[in-house]
DNA sequence: GTGCTGATTTACAACGTTGTACACATCGTT
DNA sequence: AACGATGTGTACAACGTTGTAAATCAGCAC
């Protein structure tokens, strides 16, 4: 069994409070008493229960995240970034996976298990601008991504019609006029494929590049597996283009196994950029080119910006919107030697 | 402010322990308290306080999952299997990143923190067999990995050794003799590396094919950024080789990468395989043969055990050592074209 | 009616911690 | 010598839940 604050103030012959105050660093005790107190800390080797501690302090010291899926390389990673951020701050992170449901992003803000956090980072994929009120809950809540503008809640998002519209303006710069992208949702405005969709036509548009319908890939689900049937099903429509915008790396990379196979070469006839900078990139061949759409930064600031909430709570300002910088990685696949 | 037991007891104008009661399922109320209780429950949107329920039954419903670094694919990969595994049974996970830092490691286990969940899956890296006795604590524990042998804990492994035999032993299947291995840690024998090894030294002793140190790969870390160097310094070293095993996948892609760069043909002149199967290996050019090391199986089991542990708590059986079924997947690196 | 049985409900005391309010020293001023 | 100011330590009551033991109730046999 383990030992409580009790077994400590008893052995040191103090109060609990004491050893409490001594454990919580409380300015206000001696010397003498606070070197008894972490002599039989020691001895009793305590360490304070945290349900006791989170009952009655209301605070846990853990945070939610819950991204689509840990599998896809971009959320593992962001996971590695703002499980870092947390750590930093001495907090504890809970990761949920939605599999980018509606559903079951919806049921993940009612879960009662939330509770047991301070605070939520969720990166919602499922829910659209229309759920935006369901999103206003009594829970800190930090949104990643972009499903939903104007929400009740704060939000870190990537520029992703910039950065869209950069990866395209680099293609259009290396002399590609028939750009193919892949990735689009259809219908969509709001979400990550919506915009990036967005900053594509502008980029076009500005150089005077006519959009073409038969260059857009649409699928469901951006994994690797979906950007190579995209990417085939564009070479046999026997449409020409000279280089492709893929909405994220795994689309990319699946596209890029699909041209090769075709024996299209890298970035001769084809180039190929992707959005993410996620680590395999940089070990595929040719490497590929892509948007860091500033991870860290994401994390970082989505930790920060969920702990002010977290300790201002009573009452909040204003939603804010905050945007991370980001930045083109001109690798192979566009003719780049960037590493 | 959210509603407690108390605020549902008078709503309904029950007791409170009969709130307790219906929300635990307990069987003797009867259905006309049961409804009038749920309706103040749905009334208040009551949802219960998880710390306090922990703090009384002793029990958070959270495990922790301690892992090197998410990045890395195949932690990502476990992880997630696992955090499905533990909502399977109610369970929260909460992910701790140790670097696999023998330090972090040995602190993870003494950290107060631990004391918030109800156990501890931990895939230590930096942990010898000299430090098993530390592993011995209090919080039920289930070991992933290889590094502990006959230590105090249960421990769900891979098969190392007779997977990696199994993965020479399809390399020496389809013609090659003088197999580069790379990923070895010098002087290892209980850890991933040395078993890996030893099962790669098995397969060509049992061929009649000698050892050839010239062929083995040193490094730390198994990042893909090591596979490649460790590649190219086998190139550089002008030795004969005719296919490489490569301990995890992430070095046989960098590997994979920097043959090809040297002009060398996957797999006509170098067959390649890694180990793990991680998604990206399906996707790379050529697509990589790898053993699949039983992931999912491993993150049920250790799941499974550690709430077996969690629920024994008192006086709990021997350690058990559990074993996942691997298989090899025959892909375009060795000549095969299985998906 | 009385006593018995089992189902239903309740009061109360924990769980281990921290906030509040107060008690007691000690110290420098006046 | 009396005073407040400050530093140090304590008792007690929460926080919201569940386990225990006991109270209440309904149904039934006598």
């Amino acid at each position: 069994m383990s030992s409580t604050l009790h077994d400590v103030a008893r052995l040191a012959g103090v109060s609990i409070k004491t050893v409490s105050n001594v454990m919580n660093d409380y300015e206000h005790v001696s010397a003498a008493t606070r070197s008894k107190v972490l002599a039989a800390v020691q001895e009793l080797d305590y360490r304070p229960n945290l349900s006791a501690r989170s009952l009655r302090s209301g605070r846990s010291g853990v945070i939610g995240l819950a991204v689509p899926e840990l599998s896809l390389a971009y959320f593992a990673q962001l996971a590695d970034e703002v499980i870092r951020a947390a750590a930093a701050v001495g907090l504890n992170v809970i990761i949920e996976q939605t599999g980018g449901n509606r559903e079951r992003e919806l049921q993940m803000l009612r879960n009662p298990r939330l509770r047991l956090t301070d605070g939520l980072l969720f990166s919602p994929l499922g829910l659209g601008i229309e759920d935006a009120p369901l999103v206003a809950i009594d829970t800190p809540l930090v949104l990643l991504g972009e499903r939903i503008f104007n929400g009740p809640a704060d939000h870190v998002a990537m520029q992703n019609v910039e950065a869209a519209k950069a990866a395209t303006e680099h293609l259009l710069s290396i002399g590609r006029r028939r750009i193919a992208v892949i990735g689009a949702h259809a219908g969509e405005v709001i979400g990550s494929a919506g915009l990036r969709l967005e900053g594509y036509r502008a980029a076009l548009a500005e150089a005077g590049v006519d959009f073409d319908e038969a260059l857009v890939g649409y699928m469901g689900a951006w994994h690797r597996v979906n950007g190579a049937q995209a990417m085939q099903r564009i070479l046999d429509s026997g449409v020409d283009f000279d280089a492709v915008f893929a909405m994220n790396d795994e689309l990319a990379l699946g596209a890029l196994r699909v041209l090769q196979h075709a024996g299209c070469a890298v970035p001769d006839d084809v180039a190929v950029i992707g959005f993410d900078d996620v680590d395999e990139g940089r070990y595929s061949i040719p490497s590929l080119s892509t948007v860091d759409p500033g991870r860290r930064e994401i994390a970082e600031t989505a930790v920060r910006t969920l702990v002010e909430r977290i300790e201002d709570k009573g009452r909040a300002g204003e939603p804010r919107e905050l945007r991370a910088a980001f930045r083109i990685r001109h690798r192979e696949s566009t003719g780049g030697s960037e590493d």
